[in-house]
DNA sequence: GCATAGTCGTTTGTATACAAACAGATTGCG
DNA sequence: CGCAATCTGTTTGTATACAAACGACTATGC
């Protein structure tokens, strides 16, 4: 009707293209790594760089609050790939830490990380991948 | 390609840097779009452009499955924005419209819509913001 | 020392997301 | 025309996400 000068355009808003690419990202990811979703995966890797930490704290180190990191670390130790016990020293915390098999697990699993990020960059030449990263970044 | 000096870095992967991206950008969505989410405006602000559709067509439109754009639908019903009738002519869909309501609602939003995506965009200068979304857009 | 701040983990409620399976309706094709 | 393939909407189950409120605990200030 009266949409005339400068129509909205979905397809130009950036939440909306982030939406899609996510999308995407997420189809490729659950092709390449089964049985681990991203947040599962970007919580072992955590643990596997820095160590035990306590959950909260772990939350904070994947970007994820508590409730979402609670509901992560309990289906990754229904797995066996984290444990979790009562910290003497801080009678609130939990000390979240790997299994043997949740060290395997990661190790075995960056190669294929690496190719889910490929896979999903691989629209873009190198330059614009490194470019789409560094300007993401900055959006944070 | 020697990538064994390389720690593994979360921060360079794409998924995790869209996902720290698209969480900043919902808590901006959410401070200035109040009762709205980003699903819920993309849902209308199709409608709006394109009219009266069949929900699962609506979902395409939408970049959502058949059963996220049924919640979806659900939730804007019952604020009556969106109203959902039997199609005569096939009597397998719905088609979902806009309330008088829900047109006042997606046309206010326009501009609130539009200072989310500046808002979100702010760290990056003009030229940046455009070479981002054209390098994500790319990635659908 | 002690009231108060803040932190930790939990629970509840709401809202995306998608896979899988389903019944009913329509289409396409041989 | 008949029937298989497809489409439509629904339901169930799983997995993020986050707000808000809560009890338990620790740290801080005075």
């Amino acid at each position: 009707m009266e949409k005339a000068d400068t129509p909205y355009r979905l397809e130009d808003q950036i939440g909306y293209v982030m939406r899609r690419a996510t999308q995407r990202h997420l189809t490729i990811f659950a092709d390449l790594m089964t049985g681990l979703t991203t947040t599962q995966f970007a919580t072992l890797a955590r643990l596997h760089e820095l160590g035990p930490m306590s959950q909260n704290h772990l939350g904070r180190a994947t970007a994820m609050d508590a409730a979402t990191i609670k509901g992560v670390v309990g289906r990754l130790s229904a797995q066996g790939l984290v444990q979790a016990q009562p910290d003497p020293g801080d009678r609130r915390r939990l000390t979240v830490s790997l299994t043997a098999e949740g060290i395997a697990v990661i190790e075995a699993s960056y190669d294929l990380a690496g190719q889910v990020t490929a896979r999903t960059l691989q629209p873009l030449n190198d330059g614009e991948q490194a470019l789409l990263l560094a300007l993401l970044s900055r959006l944070t």
